[in-house]
DNA sequence: TTGACATATTCCGATATAGGAATATATAGT
DNA sequence: ACTATATATTCCTATATCGGAATATGTCAA
């Protein structure tokens, strides 16, 4: 047995490095596909199939504006990703938590 | 190009629903792996690979017992995750469940 | 209609996958 | 040393994938 079709939900979905940052740069406004594919330095056949995917699970609207298509991201499927998440913070401890906050600042390495 | 590794990075090894199962199931105290496969219903060879991928990122930790090896929920990796999909909330609409976005603000508390 | 532009789809190939069976490794008790 | 228990690893195979090239579809404009 293979693993999940990354369009059966959001979670294969945005396993994808790329559509997250697709799903990043259409957050804020639509953009046309071209728009995408220049920005984030992809193909745009490649665009495209993303887009679809992102599309098939929801996380992604559409519409057409003459022979532009025009893609915006919907944040609010990205609801269930950041409340399964979300119900762990209960067990979260701050002490990694501060070295983490630490090593974000500094790139430096110790051991 | 296939698709990138399930254990190199967090979402990746997430996007399967057996680890996710795995994930909770392990979060509030730590198991053997012959528990994990009885309550989540799975191969013991299964549960060992889904273990491993887990393991490779950071997932889960491991403690030897005798002749049983007891893994455990590290939820911080978690937080990457959280984080990620945390920067859309300023884009969500307040259309659907309302619930449980004040039940999650009530989640994060420290000891 | 023809041509230019914008996007979607098809075809291709290499590769990681999930689960099950069989097997290997490790640990404990006698 | 032998046996039972617990877990990890290997072998197997069908399948979805990603990117690029080529192509198809769609839309506007003159």
């Amino acid at each position: 047995m293979p693993r999940a079709a990354t369009h059966s939900d959001v979670f294969n979905a945005v396993a994808e490095p790329r559509r997250r940052h697709i799903l990043e740069y259409l957050a804020a406004e639509e953009r046309a596909v071209g728009d995408i594919a220049d920005e984030l330095e992809m193909g745009q056949p490649s665009v495209s199939k993303h887009l679809q995917v992102l599309l098939t699970v929801g996380l992604v609207t559409v519409r057409r504006d003459g022979r532009r298509t025009l893609y915006r991201t919907d944040a609010n499927a990205l609801r269930p990703l950041h409340e399964w998440s979300g119900s762990f913070a209960r067990y979260w401890r701050r002490t990694l938590s501060r070295i983490k906050e630490h090593a974000e600042h500094r790139a430096s390495s110790d051991e």
